[in-house]
DNA sequence: GTCTATAGATGGATAGAC
DNA sequence: GTCTATCCATCTATAGAC
């Protein structure tokens, strides 16, 4: 861990020099970042808090001071990212099923659970480094996040129930199955899985566009429930 | 990393005191399965060559005698557990297209795929911690293990030739992205995602069976194939 | 081959000047 | 709030006695 990576943009930050009350801000939105990116790329454990403070053009301490600890920096960035995430997906799912009377096809359930994470892929956006983020989060996250993902099942709860409502005559473990399937599906959307699918198909498979990826992995869910 | 982790069976290794002429290859044994198991349950990073030698009941220097280096203990263990799934995985393709004259079906083809790492997952085995380490390599491995990961795409060239001559009506690229979904399927199966599975599903999703779960596994990707 | 002791490097965190 | 200097723990790897 070494190579100076490039810090594009913060999205809910400024880039021009810090005006007096801000500074704070400011400086707390670089570590926030650039440790974002960084993790996001190379891993947890394989990043230290010298590389943080040194890509955003900090001082070493700034992240025990304005965070308490690494550990606690992360688990920030992973609150934040996946209450985000989630919040766009609930809505979604709401929405379908203000479109349906209460009752959402299968198809716009899938949509509402793959759409938003796929979308934040979408290589015109600056979401991509967050959606890596949480990814790596899943097998890489420190004890408080692990425990965290153990609560976020009442979040899955709503996609699990509107599932089993949309097919009823589904034996309930093969819905909870399937289900664990798609969420496969969504967390392989990592940079080195696209790099090694891009090798494979000799460079059929670029990814140009979230739409066209959002249908085709719906397509193929939809086919897996409906069958 | 501190626990102690009992040591149950080394697959390869003998559980006797060490007859005089391998001693050598018992401790070079007894440290490839302590790591092996530290590394699946942890997470690399996290792991020393400390507990490693702790965990194995061997001295410090072992690991350094006898792999070199902890990166090339990582690799050594890496390569062979890849080597032998890929060498399954390549028998059962072969079986199938001596069954079919040549051309096997789809479902043949997934159950090649996706049968072998799910049969180690069973949990009446002892295989577990060998697919849980090889999971994990593919997000937290080092460098060299990455770019083995790329070769290995040569492993995967026969199983997405073999899918396309099976629907040739399908353009390549849907093809490829579908293998990947299937692969995403497969990588998912790990401690962490089956433990918030159970509790999503209030212990609905017992997996009780390795069988049952490939057959649900070839059931949702065949259908995504035919569709 | 095995072990202890330790070198040499790097990590997170903090004290204290400004 | 920011920064430098530093403490102290821990890591990998190795030297050298047995």
């Amino acid at each position: 861990m070494s190579e100076p990576l490039p810090l594009d943009v913060e999205p809910d930050g400024q880039d021009a020099e810090p005006a007096d009350p801000e500074v704070q801000a400011a400086t707390k939105n670089l570590v926030f970042a650039a440790a974002e990116r960084l993790f996001a790329v190379h891993g947890f454990q394989k990043v230290s808090v010298r590389d943080i403070t040194a890509e955003a053009g900090v001082n070493l301490a700034s992240v025990n001071y304005h965070f308490g600890s690494k550990d606690a920096l992360l688990f920030e960035i992973f609150r934040r990212r996946t209450a985000e995430l989630n919040r766009t997906r609930a809505r979604m799912l709401h929405e379908a099923a203000d479109a349906h009377g209460g009752h959402p096809p299968v198809r716009a359930i899938l949509e509402a659970l793959i759409a938003p994470p796929v979308r934040w892929m979408d290589p015109s956006g600056d979401r991509r480094i967050s959606l890596q983020f949480i990814i790596r989060s899943r097998s890489e996250g420190n004890e408080a996040m692990r425990e965290a993902l153990g609560k976020d099942v009442s979040h899955l709860r709503r996609f699990a129930d509107a599932l089993l409502a949309a097919r009823p005559e589904l034996a309930p473990e093969d819905v909870y199955w399937r289900l664990h399937f798609v969420l496969g599906m969504i967390h392989n959307n990592r940079f080195a899985e696209f790099d090694r699918l891009h090798t494979l198909s000799e460079g059929l498979t670029r990814e140009d566009d979230a739409e066209t990826l959002i249908r085709r992995m719906v397509d193929f869910a939809e086919a897996g429930f409906l069958r």
